[in-house]
DNA sequence: TCGACTTTGTGCGTGTGTTCACAAAGGCAT
DNA sequence: ATGCCTTTGTGAACACACGCACAAAGTCGA
């Protein structure tokens, strides 16, 4: 079965909107794969995933041919599929850098210890906190951040420290050879070509959320607002 | 000076991309003024939340025509726009539902207290964490879940229970009439028109930064990649 | 073996978002 | 007062994303 001529041609180029959805497909495989389903049509699995079929079907498209007609898509096949295309079949080491009440509690998050990713190292700047045991691992002081990076051979970086160091922070783990950042802190990175920053934010989620509700409930534009306008106005 | 000539025709359709923006462009404008900026012009902004300053212009240009030319904005008053068009100028009642280690992380994070949003409720299932105090409210048993939320005027729930319990609570709580949910659980949740539900997903950020690391790295596609697959294919 | 039925994979029209590039607008120096 | 210089606001081209609708492909029953 010759699926494709060439090595690697269809890797070119999987739409952004697609990647960040794969992750979501994958989940409800593994729903289906732990219910013992061993075959599923784009209409259920979208319907899973909370999304429209033909988007399914073409976001799947892109990793390749790997449905039957008039049957679907075998679930291991596809898990095993979409795993690959992710990069989980390897396993990643991350860093959490800043233990306070979210690097805690992301360290103590088992599901995506799970699949692919591997917690390598916590670091922290209080003494307080260096030496303790968390899921397994001790806290290490960040003064170690260098080396402990390079040692376990980390290239995944979770940033959940102050705003006020995010940056410096970025510059080590970066400069330490990290070419993945995911970002809890509310602050812009700035980072050289080559390295990924993904941002999780819960003040602007809330304040996106905000925006929707007070539509709701009849929006800024009324009399309320002119009065507020012409007050402000001055 | 008159802006428009009838109410609220400019609020028809800022696109859902320029919202979800403006979060940032405020948070840069209060870094400004915290500093005694007076008056910023779209280049220094759009540097200050890392995009184009083209893009930030037309961000803005869908507010109104707040800047003069030949100047930029000034820093007050474009803060006050945002906040106003976000609906930052009223204040927002927020439940935590489920108070493990995120929640207990999300409770203590002051950041999203500030502005707009006042932390109103914290609800939990275990007996062990109810009762205590968090951040000055305590915690109370989600059995109590509708009349906390309507006696509470809560229209916006964050969601940090297990990802069974999710559509239960959420059912739960849009029952009891809130309309804007943050989802943390790693579900899908269905909801009827009219609410808004927005997720945060540890696990995903971490597959799509995975996904570009492998891209890095070289790929799926090369010869341990064709290996693998003829391993698979049987 | 054949035909009816199911479901994939995709061409195409539509809508949304991004960026360039520039005319219009306003401040400021002289 | 006038003209230069800066910066906004936006028209227009381009790129990306979405969803419909259907032909092609494959299964399964008779």
């Amino acid at each position: 079965m010759t699926r494709r001529s060439t090595f690697g041609e269809r890797n070119r180029g999987i739409p952004e909107a697609t990647v960040a959805r794969l992750p979501v497909y994958l989940r409800a495989l593994h729903g289906l794969a732990d219910r013992g389903v061993a075959t599923v049509s784009s209409e259920e699995l979208a319907a899973a995933a909370g999304v429209n079929s033909a988007k399914l079907r073409k976001d799947l498209s892109h990793l390749g041919s790997y449905g039957t007609r008039g049957v679907g898509y075998e679930v291991e096949y596809l898990v095993y599929q979409i795993s690959r295309e992710l990069g989980l079949t390897q396993d990643w080491a991350v860093a959490i850098v800043g233990i306070g009440n979210l690097g805690r509690a992301l360290a103590g998050y088992g599901g995506f210890a799970s699949r692919g990713f591997r917690m390598a190292a916590l670091l922290d700047a209080d003494p307080g906190i260096v030496g303790q045991p968390i899921g397994g691992l001790v806290v290490e002081h960040v003064d170690e951040l260098e080396t402990v990076i390079k040692d376990n051979g980390i290239s995944i970086a979770v940033l959940a420290v102050p705003a006020s160091a995010a940056q410096a922070v970025c510059d080590r783990v970066v400069a330490s050879g990290v070419t993945s950042i995911l970002n809890f802190a509310p602050v812009v990175l700035s980072v050289p070509d080559g390295v990924d920053v993904r941002k999780v934010d819960l003040s602007i989620e809330l304040q996106i959320l905000a925006f929707h509700e007070q539509r709701k409930a009849g929006g800024p534009s009324g009399v309320e607002q002119e009065y507020l306008e012409a007050v402000e106005g001055q």
